[in-house]
DNA sequence: TATTGTGAACCTCTTCACAGCT
DNA sequence: AGCTGTGAAGAGGTTCACAATA
């Protein structure tokens, strides 16, 4: 059951707005950090590379919080902000494929703030398991079950080669997890109540190499 | 001048259209791996997690690649959309920020296939430079200009911390670079002609953790 | 018959323009 | 006067439905 049956509730934001938070939040600290106690949605919009438009339909979606003429206080919409993206809450992450990329990313910072916090660490690789990373100790993927019994629910992070990342996807899954980011380049084939998001090196690259050649194209 | 300066001509393809191609390539790749030499839209539509139609849509719009009454015939298709995203030519890369992301990005699978091809490396950290990763010495970023002078378009690659973001690529777009590939939690500020595409590590985890908390408000 | 290629409807996000507030 | 919040218009992408075709 929902919290709206009748359908008249305010929409959803969208997976874009969404996506425009966490940069709206990142520039605001900035310029908190810089001495700037007010900034009009103009500047914000600027700072963040999209319109002025944009950011107030965006914030206008989740409450009023600036002041016309004014504009938006900083540390007010920080706080907003940073509740409405469980800035304010724990989030373990489990870690599975530490190999390369996943030591990168479990000693990045974007790994360590705003509530995420690396809670486990599972390999298949003997000459690793063992080790420790980051300060935690790297488990036997095996131990999956028994590590993240008792634990709330989590964010699963998969830095395994292509071959496996279904299958560990599918044991997290079936632990609790169902919030996936997968690094690995493949299409993970999950139940509908399971999030993913994918971040794909080869496709970035991918991408750019064709517009790349469209520019050629149409500079003859 | 563009080629088409009547507006008469099939539009371009979207943005979503052309972050599909390299997924419905890796699909193919597989399918031919394991012997198939036919798919259907809806058979690769399934593999690759979306619509039959996203896929008929997304192809036509480059060409007539299927048979009707029989589907596409995956060595072609690999072909053409081969071509299409430029993995019949040489793509060197420059990377900059040669920490514990930059390293794991240099030794990736996906920085190594597909034409692509770590053509130089660059750091500002004396313990860096001159180090060796992945076959390619590390030059300090002042070397840049002397370095990068008589090379063909290259794409960048910043891996760099975010307060320095901003400086290294209007370098790398002052000697000549137009693409870049930004992993710095940075918005970048660059001329209209140059494409940048953002990987932001801590974004990925603050929007699951927005659903997360949706989810967990839409059950009470 | 099976499946593609595609115009049209549909839906979603963005942009515009301005009323409303400080 | 300046800026937000928002309905309405516009643009763009997806889904539908089916004619075309092997």
């Amino acid at each position: 059951m929902r919290g709206d049956p009748t359908g008249r509730g305010p929409r959803p934001p969208s997976l874009a707005t969404v996506e425009r938070l966490p940069v709206y939040q990142r520039v605001l600290s900035e310029l908190l950090g810089s001495g700037t106690s007010t900034v009009s949605s103009e500047h914000l919009a600027a700072a963040a590379g999209v319109g002025a438009a944009v950011v107030r339909k965006d914030l206008s979606l989740f409450g009023s919080f600036g002041t016309r003429g004014m504009g938006y206080d900083v540390s007010l919409l920080i706080g907003e902000l940073d509740r409405r993206l469980g800035g304010d809450r724990d989030w373990p992450l489990i870690v599975v494929g530490i190999g390369n990329l996943g030591t990168a990313l479990v000693n990045s910072e974007g790994f360590r703030s705003r509530g995420f916090r690396v809670a486990a660490l599972f390999d298949a690789a003997p000459d690793v398991v063992g080790t420790t990373v980051a300060g935690v100790q790297v488990r036997h993927f095996d131990e999956l079950e028994a590590t993240v019994a008792g634990t709330a629910a989590c964010i699963g992070v998969v830095a395994t080669p292509p071959s496996v990342a279904q299958a560990v996807a599918e044991r997290l899954v079936a632990v609790g997890v169902r919030s996936l980011l997968n690094f690995a380049p493949r299409v993970l084939q999950l139940g509908p109540g399971v999030r993913v998001r994918q971040v794909d090196l080869s496709t970035e690259l991918q991408v750019m190499s064709f517009y790349e050649l469209r520019d050629e194209a149409s500079q003859l």
